[in-house]
RNA sequence: GGGAGCAUAGCUCAGCUGGGAGAGCGUCUGCCUUACAAGCAGGAUGUCACAGGUUCGAGUCCUGUUGUUCCCACCA
């Protein structure tokens, strides 16, 4: 026989079986009628992506549930892809270049292309070489991106299509502007972070100089876009002031004080400048009161000309020279510490301006209608339930979605200015003729689209939309989304709303929320906190297996997790466990004629196994149903570990290292069907050791991978209650030995008495409990000074002792077992004397209280027995 | 301002539809028992945040309080 190392060392399997799986072709899947689908889209990852802890958890848990539905039977299909994360991409790319002294307007649009797809081919394989690793099984041979051909035609052909249908149109609103990236943002990419600043109390005088009003700001650089001053209606302060106007400082330029309902009088001095160009709230003021919109600002976020004697000044500049400049003309009055709100670009953290400008933008109210109804009728169900509420609440309340972006690495916005008349076309390729004065001469829109716009689509567009293809009629709606929750917005909302309008149906059917792994203080890990925790670097000391159970086992879903090194470890220890107990039933198993697990005579133990393993089968495949990864993991570890190994496995040895050749091959066959049936229920978990053991067991397969799931053979499901008698006895006389100081490996005889008969336990515990020899006694045995006792439910049993019983000692011991015992007793007591209790419980737990009373009565009469007989010897 | 999560052993967390509190790590005791010292056996440690309520019965369901984390909104 082989000789097999007493550690598992993933190393020396990992790389080899997921070669072997590839070339097998067992990820692959292809429509297959007379299977029932099972489809995932894996979340594609940015092309300038490193493989982070996020990944690790959320393809873990995508692998695990495709394994699991692949081995039940399922056409199972798990898509992956990458993103070409338009900005983040782009921002990289910009600093690469930087670095070289480059502008990327020096390089040209086309150029600067070229080198985005140069950098995807470099950096695109890289995550997804890292996603092997992990052992996903995702179907390599449908991988696609964003930007590939089939995803680009699906993303024009939404543009047009929503053009067309009045969904999309190009119009100037006040947008999020990064001036860093100098691009527009959409709602979704700006982050708010709170900041200490200032809230400057400015007087803007009455052109006469008679009178004023004080403003309060805290955007002092922007008042030369002011083109009023608001004041609520009702506020007798300002009453005879509305109508009137006052002149802006410095500018010369004189505005009407107007009155409007959306001003605070609490707030500041209960007058608002007015900057509609730089203000969303104030745009739309601008447009009850009919103001001019002045914009102030370049896209670089500097003044521009408008901005009178601060032009050209940074905006941060600009602040502090606009406040000096009205300080010293006495026009600012006061300045107070205000802590507000920031809102930041999700890309590079600079403050974005709200800035009037010209976008295209998607009319979200008539779409966000039908995504919210899908999942409040359960088309689509969010796990946990609690998501839903998030998802609502976003769609409840959405803004039109600005989706151009002045950027090159991107889906190119499909629509067409005729350079004769103007006129915009929006269409799949570049009109010849303009339909409006017939010129022939088009230039294409700049700006390109929103990196989430083609997200949107992937679960589509992954599988051939817009051709009508296959693939897209028979896994289209895909089962599960597994994400985390950072996204629901950004991606699974608008993932929601354009399945339904272009599919004609929702894009999956449930959404799988998980939550981020932090690190063991519980912040998130990030690059500037340097202490994020590479998953590669994991999977090369313990092993992916490790690495993926860690994430799975201790978690509920929807919740954060911490990051510990040693839960790696102890997974890690799992998984040699696992290999050990391999190992011993290995070496018994192997070049043994094994009888089918129906043709065997089981003895009790072999029935406990048996009937504990059926339950496990049926609680784990539950778990996997409803997406408990952790109760599976728990479940499975201590199956695996406490009951198999420490218990299981022990009791074998009796008859595997006995004469008995029929018994050892009914142990041996118990063993191989237990282990070989659970390691396919870890598979989904563990997919390499499994793998590795399981097609090294005999009477299994090629691949456990692509095995049939465990289903409970009723024949097999005993039940394992009976022989925990034997286990407590066991166990009782462990504890009794400990308590003495005598090892069980100083082999002792054991006398048991007992109303049943035990005599098949005999084995068990002589080899578990240190038994040298085991005698059933009819009766007590006399002289009990000479034994310890232990009073299990079902049995009496007595250890010789060396030395004399320190009868002080065990009558202080017995006093406190019949206090114990007596409490027990009251307690089963007090439920069943409560006639609400009898009457409205369960039946099972009525007589399961009744039997323990019974049980605890006569454990009772047992111990008190000892007691008096050791006080007859004290006397 | 609105919403959500969390509060359980020294630490990190499980505990699914209510029916006598669990795991890992740590800690203490004894063991190199022929699968495994990355191991075995045994032990200690909890007013399940607080206060009410529903129920025969609450860590679990409801209400409120406190603490804490996060998301959304964005009164200049």
């Amino acid at each position: 026989m082989k000789e097999i190392a007493k550690q598992y060392d993933p190393k020396d399997v990992e790389e080899r079986l997921y070669r072997q799986w590839l070339e097998k072709g067992y990820f692959h899947t292809e429509p297959d009628e007379s299977k029932k689908p099972f489809t995932i889209v894996m979340p594609p990852p940015n092309i300038t992506g490193q493989l982070h802890m996020g990944h690790a958890l959320d393809n873990m848990m995508q692998d695990a549930i495709i394994r699991f539905k692949r081995m039940q039977g399922y056409a199972a299909l798990w898509v992956p892809g990458t993103d070409h994360a338009s900005i983040a991409t782009e921002v990289k790319i910009v600093d690469a270049l930087a670095k070289e002294g480059i502008k990327k307007e020096d390089l040209g649009r086309e150029r600067f292309l070229e080198r985005a797809w140069e950098w995807k081919r470099q950096y695109g394989g890289r995550i997804v070489e890292q996603l092997k690793k992990l052992g996903s099984s995702c179907d390599w041979e449908r991988e696609r991106f964003t930007m590939d051909e089939g995803c680009s035609k699906a993303v024009t052909e939404v543009f047009v299509k929503l053009y067309e249908k009045g969904l999309i149109y190009h119009g100037s609103r006040i947008i999020n502007w990064c001036p860093d990236c100098r691009t527009a943002l959409s709602d979704a990419e700006v982050e708010y972070e709170e900041q200490a600043s200032h809230l400057w109390h400015m007087r803007y005088y009455t052109p006469d100089r008679k009178q004023f009003i004080t403003v309060a700001t805290t955007r002092p650089e922007t008042y030369m876009g002011d083109t009023a001053v608001a004041v609520h209606p009702e506020d007798d302060r300002y009453r005879d002031l509305i109508g009137k106007t006052v002149v802006l400082p410095l500018m010369d330029r004189e505005i009407p004080i107007v009155a409007d309902e959306y001003v605070d009088r609490e707030f500041g001095s209960g007058a608002v400048k007015i900057t509609p160009a730089h203000d969303p709230n104030d745009f739309e003021v601008s447009l009850r009161h009919d103001l001019p919109i002045i914009r102030v600002m370049n896209d670089d976020g500097s003044i521009n000309e408008q901005g009178g004697p601060f032009a050209g000044l940074s905006r941060q500049e600009a602040r502090e020279a606009v406040v000096k400049a009205l300080t010293e003309c006495g026009c600012l009055i006061k300045t107070e510490d205000y802590t507000h709100n920031v809102g930041t670009c999700y890309r590079c953290h600079s403050a974005v301006e709200p800035i009037i400008s010209k976008q295209w933008f998607v009319k979200m109210e008539s779409l966000a209608k039908p995504a919210l109804e899908a999942v409040k009728d359960g088309r689509t169900a969010f796990v946990p339930d609690r998501f839903s509420k998030i998802y609502y609440n976003w769609l409840e309340n959405i803004r039109d979605w600005c989706v151009s972006r002045q950027l090159w690495w991107g889906h190119r916005i499909p629509a067409y200015y005729c350079r004769d008349c103007g006129e915009t076309v929006v269409a799949r390729e570049m009109p010849t003729v303009c339909p409006k004065c017939g010129g022939k001469h088009f230039k294409q829109d700049e700006d390109v689209l929103d990196t989430w716009f083609s997200s949107a689509l992937w679960p589509f567009s992954t599988l051939g939309w817009p051709e009508k293809t296959r693939e897209l009629d028979y896994f289209y709606p895909t089962s599960a989304l597994i994400t985390g929750y950072d996204i629901i917005f950004f991606w699974v909302a608008r993932m929601m709303f354009s399945g339904l309008e272009q599919m004609g149906d929702v894009p999956f059917r449930t959404v799988l929320i998980h939550g981020i792994v932090r690190d063991s203080q519980g912040r998130k890990m990030s690059k500037s906190l340097g202490n994020g925790v590479d998953p590669l670097e994991v999977i090369d000391k313990y092993g992916a297996d490790a690495l993926r159970f860690s994430l799975a086992a201790g978690n509920s879903p929807g919740n954060d997790m911490r990051f510990y090194w040693e839960k790696v470890e102890a997974y890690r220890n799992f998984a040699n466990k696992i290999w050990n107990a391999s190992r011993f039933v290995k070496m018994h198993v192997d070049g043994r004629d094994l009888p089918a697990i129906g043709e065997i005579v089981p003895e009790e133990c072999d029935k406990w196994i048996l009937g504990r393993y059926a339950q496990l089968v049926e609680s784990v495949t539950k778990c996997f149903d409803q997406y408990e990864l952790g109760i599976a993991a728990q479940n499975l570890y201590d199956f695996i570990w406490s009951e198999f190994c420490d218990w299981y496995i022990e009791l074998t040895k009796a008859r595997l290292y006995g004469q008995d050749e029929n018994a050892k091959s009914t142990a041996c066959a118990v063993l191989n069907f237990v282990l070989s049936g659970t390691l396919k229920l870890l598979h989904p978990l563990m997919p390499f050791i499994t793998e590795e053991i399981w097609t090294s067991l005999p009477g299994t397969g090629e691949s456990i991978m692509i095995s049939a799931w465990p289903k409970v053979d009723p024949a097999l499901a005993f039940d394992p209650t009976p022989f925990e008698a034997v286990l407590e006895i066991i166990r009782s006389i462990r504890n009794k030995r400990a308590e003495l100081n005598v090892p069980v490996a100083t082999k002792a005889d054991v006398y048991v008495l007992s109303a049943q008969d035990f005599a098949f336990a005999a084995p068990y515990i002589e080899r578990l409990a240190g038994g040298k020899s085991v005698t059933f006694l009819a009766r007590k045995p006399e002289n009990e000074h000479q034994y310890a006792c232990v009073v299990t439910g079902a049995a009496e049993v007595y250890l010789p002792l060396g030395e004399l019983l320190d009868v002080k000692k065990e009558k202080e011991r017995l006093q406190k077992e019949i206090e114990n015992t007596e409490n027990e007793i009251a307690l089963a007591l007090a439920k069943l004397n409560n006639p609400g209790f009898v009457a409205k419980a369960p039946q099972k737990l009525v007589d399961g209280e009744r039997a323990k009373l019974a049980q605890y009565g006569e454990m009772l009469q047992k111990v008190r027995a000892r007691l008096q007989a050791i006080e007859a010897l004290d006397t």
